[in-house]
RNA sequence: GCGGAAGUGGCGGAAUUGGCAGACGCGCUAGCCUCAGGAGCUAGUUCCCGCAAGGGAGUGAAGGUUCGAGUCCUUUCUUCCGCACCA
């Protein structure tokens, strides 16, 4: 064999395994399946090792997997759609289409050259009309279960360029590209009702075993799901609707001294136009309105408000108090509007004592009423109610279940589960995006674009200039659109589909790509979904994780799909830094995978990206630890180099049949199997990649020093069986054993080296490559070690080792170790108290 | 503020069920090999005392449970991450 020069592998085996399509997969119901997917790439440009960490993770599970027996389904595809395209459309001139195509054509190079086994004829990109069509198919579905509908909401808006921006285009509160102070506008927009599955989606959570804990959370925290009462507070004097305030301590209601409304509540235009000086009050809501969201929502801003001059009844105790309107209070959660109980809620409580407004206390640990002028903090605790009329005396939990009833029975409250949760607005007035499938007609109003006229074509822009609402309303060929109901002329919708909507169901189309009546046969998904195993960063815990499980229901209850998860098991991996910080182009520290596999080949460099932290872990990426690898790869190249030979041949006897092994070949056998036994585990059930390549390298290790006692060592082991071959002359047994080891090690470094992985494996003489081969299979009764080292410990301190047979019984250990000459040298003139035998451990004895 | 995760050698990290702390790798040291070594092989490498044998200490800190704790419990410190005026 020639020298180690794992760029000629690349190429070969690169060659070989798209020549015989060797990763594509057709459905078999017959054979268990295996759905290995890694969170599809934006089209950046150019990957960086940390994204391709991502993807090489997914590729060692996935060719594991194939080895096991399993149908193996790994695709990948490209979340095309998107701002940055056409924020640099804006700036260079270069149409997105052009730029996403050819950043696409790049980095599949790049993961073609790492050797990612991808079925690649399922490839897709969501900005090709056959992808993209089905996002409009489903959106018009859910517009017929009323799941998608249309509301009024804000914007960001430049009054400089005079056009919508994205949050993202939002930099310290100015406009990304003149700097120009953001407002907020209303616009009519799409929403996806995501709501009516909040409680599913946070129960369901429970079933989600195999996620981790972490984005559990805080899936549960962004549902926030919480429990109260809405309770209406008439307007005093006045007829008309109440103001109903969301609480989830009705029990403190006998010390709600004010009624708080958020800037945006209906209600307050009504009572500006009804103030005494109405433009003064416009004015501050306006002021409210104005101020930055980021700083508003933030806490740390400064608490306002004024006081409208309406006072509203307290349904409970009768009283009128007064109406404020507050910057800090939320218009879009619960119902805009709160009753302000300062002596129990902290915010309220600062309000109160800014603005003079009486405290009351109501609840308190024990029972004795309290004087709220000694409080310097709100009291937010449980306690016992105090001056609630008929309610005082009782227990807080136990006032609300009684309160909610009886406000119930007057009609004047409800208890209510409140989320924090809201429905997902789709609107994006962008261009590059999935046009939204609906037209505007002034006869039949809102119409959606017949299923047979879809998709609805993204139209070719020649000019993007970042001016002006959505660039689609500058195509007039585009706007202008017969009714589908009534032929006159009539209006398409102009806005795109936020991109998560692409991304919420991509992976349904992989287990059917190219499906033209369909999203997919539901066959097929039937077959491949959920996914088994999803892997991908943790910044997409909580939007892209939470949309697609919401997906999945949606295409559940059209009856699709039966299933509810997507995703049965969920890995977040870890970033790679350099130089401690995240890899960007701007900082200039990104490490580019390219200028590596020129060097040191794509498995050196899978393998150290998997061995240098567990897979959740972030890592610093160190170009040292690249050279480690290579060293171990090259080790394995000249271990297979030097025995493959002598191994390689007819008539080589499995082990088993050999009965007189050597001490070292027994336990070099235990060696090969206890590895079996850790990489298997370690890769499919624990996802420790990093210490599955450990016990790999000890493996070698073992085997080189094998190999040097097998060597150098003489004749001293030899009989008359041996086999003799290549001029290299060793015991029948030696190459049995070696044969063993060495082909299991191949085989379990090809998820983490394949190229290198196969090149041995063809000169172990397995014609077939490994795409035949199995994974090695672990022998509990080889492992099994015939003698153990047991230390024995005197007073928690080891004192002595004892080499006994395995099967020692616990009693003969405990007189084993009591009878050892360095326990002994510490046990000498002092009582045993106690002796504990950890059977096949350790034996503990306690002296005094 | 609330929630989550984590603190182990010079570094990345191991320790699977409460049972020999530091596997494996990087780095470093020495020897061998070599014209040479930024290649390879072998040995060593937690800290302190000691020529050595050996002894002592040791997993952020302080307590506790236990024959035995990196692991379990309590308190506490630090770091990272997420959410953050959600009534």
């Amino acid at each position: 064999m020639a020298d180690y020069t794992p760029q000629d592998l690349d190429r070969k085996w690169q060659q070989r395994w798209a020549s015989s399509r060797a990763f594509e997969v057709v459905a078999d119901p017959s054979r268990p399946k295996f759905y290995c997917l890694e969170m599809f790439a934006y089209p950046s440009g150019h990957a960086h090792v940390g994204h391709v960490r991502n993807y090489i993770i997914g590729d060692v599970m996935a060719r594991l997997k194939r080895m096991l027996g399993y149908n193996v389904l790994h695709p990948f595809g490209w979340d095309a759609f998107g701002l940055p395209a056409e924020n640099a459309a804006i700036k260079s001139g270069i149409h997105p289409e052009t730029s996403t195509r050819g950043n696409i054509a790049h980095m599949k190079g790049q993961l073609q050259r790492l050797g990612i086994s991808y079925a690649w004829e399922r490839e897709l990109a969501t900005c090709d009309p056959e992808y993209y069509k089905w996002n409009q198919w489903l959106f018009i579905r859910m517009f017929e279960k009323g799941l998608a509908y249309r509301r009024r909401s804000s914007v960001n808006w430049c009054p400089s360029c005079r056009t919508v921006l994205a949050n993202e285009q939002v930099v310290d509160g100015g406009c990304w590209r003149c700097g120009t102070s953001v407002e907020t506008r209303d616009l009519e927009q799409w929403f996806f009702r995501i709501t009516a599955y909040a409680d599913e989606l946070l129960e369901s959570t429970a079933t989600l075993t195999k996620w981790p804990e972490k984005v559990l959370t805080m899936q549960r925290n962004w549902i926030g799901r919480s429990e109260g009462a809405r309770v209406k507070f008439l307007l005093e004097g006045t007829p008309g609707a109440p103001i109903e305030v969301f609480t989830t301590r009705i029990d403190t209601i006998y010390g709600a001294t004010f009624v708080l409304l958020a800037p945006e509540h209906p209600l307050v235009a009504d009572l500006a136009a009804a103030s005494p000086d109405p433009a003064s009050f416009r004015q501050q809501v306006q002021a409210f309105r104005l101020q930055d969201r980021a700083a508003r929502m933030s806490g740390e801003a400064e608490k306002q408000g004024f006081d409208t001059g309406v006072r509203v009844v307290n349904p409970f105790t009768g009283e009128a108090v007064p109406v404020w309107v507050a910057n800090f209070v939320l218009g879009e959660y619960g119902t805009g509007a709160v009753m302000a109980v300062p002596a129990h809620d902290q915010r309220d409580f600062e309000f109160a004592r800014k603005f003079g407004l009486p405290i009351r206390v109501v609840v308190t640990p024990d029972g004795q009423p309290s004087d709220a002028a000694s409080l310097d903090e709100a009291a937010d605790a449980y306690g016992t109610l105090v001056g609630s009329g008929e309610y005082s005396g009782l227990p807080s939990a136990e006032a609300q279940t009684r309160m909610i009833a009886d406000a119930r029975t007057k009609g004047i409250g409800e208890g209510t589960v409140q989320f924090r949760l809201k429905d997902w607005g789709i609107s994006r007035q962008r261009y590059w995006g999935t046009p939204i499938p609906m037209i505007y007609c002034d006869t039949d109003g809102i119409v959606p674009v017949p299923d047979d006229q879809l998709p609805v074509v993204l139209p070719t822009i020649a000019e993007f200039t970042g001016r002006g609402d959505s660039p689609l309303a500058q195509v007039p060929e585009f706007v202008n659109v017969a009714c589908p109901t009534c032929g006159r002329p009539a209006r398409r919708e102009t806005d795109t589909m936020d991109t998560f909507v692409d991304s919420s169901w991509y992976f349904y189309r992989f287990a059917d790509p190219r499906n033209d009546r369909m999203p997919f046969d539901p066959a097929a998904v039937q077959y491949w979904l959920p996914v088994d195993f999803y892997s991908g960063g943790v910044e997409h815990a909580i939007l892209h994780l939470i949309y697609s499980r919401f997906f999945a229901r949606v295409f559940r209850d059209l009856g699709l799909v039966d299933h509810g998860e997507p995703f049965t098991q969920l890995l977040t991996q870890g970033m790679v830094l350099k130089d401690g910080a995240v890899m960007s182009k701007s900082k200039g520290n990104v490490v580019d995978p390219d200028s590596m596999l020129q060097k040191y080949g794509a498995d050196a460099l899978r393998l150290y990206v998997m061995f240098v932290a567990p897979p959740e872990k972030e890592v610093e990426w160190t170009d040292t630890g690249l050279e480690g690898s290579f060293r171990f790869l090259a080790r394995v190249w000249r271990l297979v180099d030097h025995w493959c030979e002598t191994i390689d041949g007819e008539g080589i006897d499995s082990p088993d049949l050999c009965v007189n092994l050597t001490a070292a070949e027994r336990s070099l056998r235990r060696k090969t199997h206890d590895t079996i036994r850790r990489v298997t585990v370690d890769i499919e059930q624990r996802q420790q990649l990093n210490t599955a390549v450990s016990a790999m390298m000890e493996l070698v290790n073992e085997l080189y020093a094998f190999s040097e006692g097998t060597i150098t060592g003489g004749p001293s082991h030899r009989t008359d069986e041996d086999v003799e071959h290549a001029g290299q002359t060793e015991r029948r047994e030696t190459v049995c054993v070696v044969r063993e080891s060495v082909e299991a090690l191949v085989r379990m470094l090809a998820p983490f080296a394949p190229h290198t992985a196969e090149e041995l494996w063809a000169a172990l003489g397995h014609e077939a490559g490994l795409a035949a081969a199995t994974w090695p299979t672990f022998r509990a009764d080889v492992a099994r070690a015939d003698e153990l080292v047991i230390p024995v410990q005197v007073n928690g301190k080891v004192r002595g080792r004892l080499t006994v047979p395995a099967e020692i019984a616990d009693a003969e250990l405990e007189a084993l170790a009591l009878a050892d000459t360095g326990v002994q040298a510490h046990t000498a003139g002092k009582t045993v108290r106690k002796v504990v035998v950890a059977k096949g451990r350790l034996v503990s004895i306690v002296v005094a």
